[in-house]
DNA sequence: TTAATATATGAAAACATGTTCATGTCTTAA
DNA sequence: TTAAGACATGAACATGTTTTCATATATTAA
């Protein structure tokens, strides 16, 4: 397949930005439909002034995408490779390992 | 679907892993097949120390898996949900932007 | 055993990141 | 305009991470 170099740090910068806790529970409460900030802040238990700061890279890097009604700001996975590679991902995890190394 | 706790941070733990430019570069000539570690210093550009500190996180994430053949190791893709959640996040940056902002 | 090749590891330097706190901005309602 | 609600942002602190350098371990061949 062959990536350019600028690919690999794109996708790579993708990955690392889920590669936060934090970051990844406010992704996957957003896979499903828009949330809203102040609940993305309850749901996850994070401040609502970090859950901004994290909304922010995510939107920067097209991961979410942002939507205003009204007073209230709602976010979204922004396409569908995003809720695939979370999904795939999910599914690694599920299983209790390949072969038999323990 | 709903993940427990330990399972968000699991995951965000393996994403973290693959957010690094050196180490996705690894991870990627690993998916097709097994490499040595000298080639992939080779292919990567990076020094065989790195590679090799990069290796044991992948490693030990069971991301990666080693196999020893005579004085080389060759590290290979643990599973197919790793090469399917690199594709689709190839598919994802390869793809102009789903919906017109920009 | 010794030498050579291939890989792994520990410690430290250089750099990057997550989080909080205080404050700023935008929107709606009065 | 003022007030209140909802979200965003800047600066600073604390913590982590990547990378290098020097050195150690493992494997094969002589």
């Amino acid at each position: 397949m062959a990536l350019t170099d600028d690919q690999t740090v794109e996708i790579a910068e993708i990955f690392r930005l889920m590669g936060d806790p934090t970051r990844l529970k406010i992704l996957i409460y957003c896979l499903h439909g828009p949330v809203a900030v102040g609940d993305l802040a309850q749901l996850t238990g994070a401040s609502q002034s970090l859950v901004s700061h994290h909304l922010r890279l995510l939107r920067a890097a097209r991961i979410l995408r942002a939507e205003r009604r009204g007073k209230k700001v709602y976010y979204t996975a922004a396409d569908d490779h995003i809720r695939t590679v979370v999904g795939d991902m999910i599914d690694h995890v599920a299983e209790p390992t390949e072969d038999g190394e323990d």
